[in-house]
DNA sequence: GAAGATTGAATGCTCAATCTTA
DNA sequence: TAAGATTGAGCATTCAATCTTC
């Protein structure tokens, strides 16, 4: 239990600081994306999932697990990108109840124009004002609070045993 | 420049990892804070940071530059609190253009109510799963984007000469 | 006219209900 | 009946226009 009494504490100072980069960065990169590739954030990330997946090809709910999109959400989106002609929406044959979205080459070329204004942005906005030890805490550090999983033993590093385990 | 043929890379692996660690638990955070307080995650950070003010009272444009909303949301937000007794909006007697909202007695009673289960959400979903080494690299490199500070100079240890800095 | 703030209209997003196939 | 997906209605959020005071 917390101590009722406190309002604040520095228990939550990263998750503040989380919170606060969200709100400054996703509003700044997504205008970014948007004039200068015609592009909302949302759309980029829809994209680049099905890029990076097999055929560049996922089903509709695969597809709302990997990104940054609710299920419901995903369904909206892919209309608009149909509409626009970058995704392709088919009956998955193997199981009609299923819908595939692919990713068509006009979709892949817009990705590509889009893809160094993102990087570039991310770069600009936030990677440069961290150094590298950072960068690595942050990855794995986030990618352990999204696995759920318990922060790891100690280890020891020595020159004839680097980075073994105690205990 | 980027490399023009990349469409991802690991140069934006941190980025990744915050905006999905956001997805996934603010929207978890705000369902227990309702669920556990009556009170939605927006009221909240309202609440905490009128409490920290100076005689718990801002201008409305100030808690707009504190807080996680935009200025227009606070206008809406600050409706609801005063609405519900929690937060008093008078004009400001030194210039009539301006708006202060202060925190009301009842206001400050919810918020010592709901700041443990919060807190305790952010420990279980978030801090938890962090090492002590990670969340110091957290806070400190995501303040210094806040800020748009350039990566310190390289530092030294040494038992006479802590932390020192090289060149 | 500019600063501070609010509001109406339009957009974005989510929840629950629905539809279809397995 | 359950899994997969979409849709309509209702809420949340933003943008631009407005109002008031300096």
């Amino acid at each position: 239990m917390s101590d009722p009494g406190a309002v604040s504490s520095d228990r939550s100072a990263a998750w503040a600081a989380l919170l606060r980069v969200h709100a400054a960065l996703v509003p700044r990169l997504d205008r970014e994306l948007r004039q200068a590739a015609g592009m909302p954030l949302a759309w980029y990330d829809v994209l680049l999932e099905l890029h990076a997946a097999p055929e560049a090809r996922l089903r509709m709910s695969d597809l709302g697990e990997r990104v940054v999109l609710s299920r419901t959400r995903v369904s909206r989106v892919v209309d608009e990108l149909v509409d626009a002609g970058l995704v392709l929406r088919e009956t998955n044959p193997r199981d009609g109840r299923s819908a595939l979205a692919t990713l068509t080459k006009a979709g892949a070329r817009r990705l590509r124009a889009a893809a160094p204004v993102y990087l570039d942005g991310i770069d600009r906005h936030f990677t440069q004002h961290l150094t590298d030890p950072e960068q690595k805490a942050i990855t794995r550090g986030l990618n352990r609070v999204l696995a759920g999983d318990p922060i790891p033993p100690p280890t020891v590093r020595s020159p004839d045993s680097p980075g073994q385990r105690v205990r």
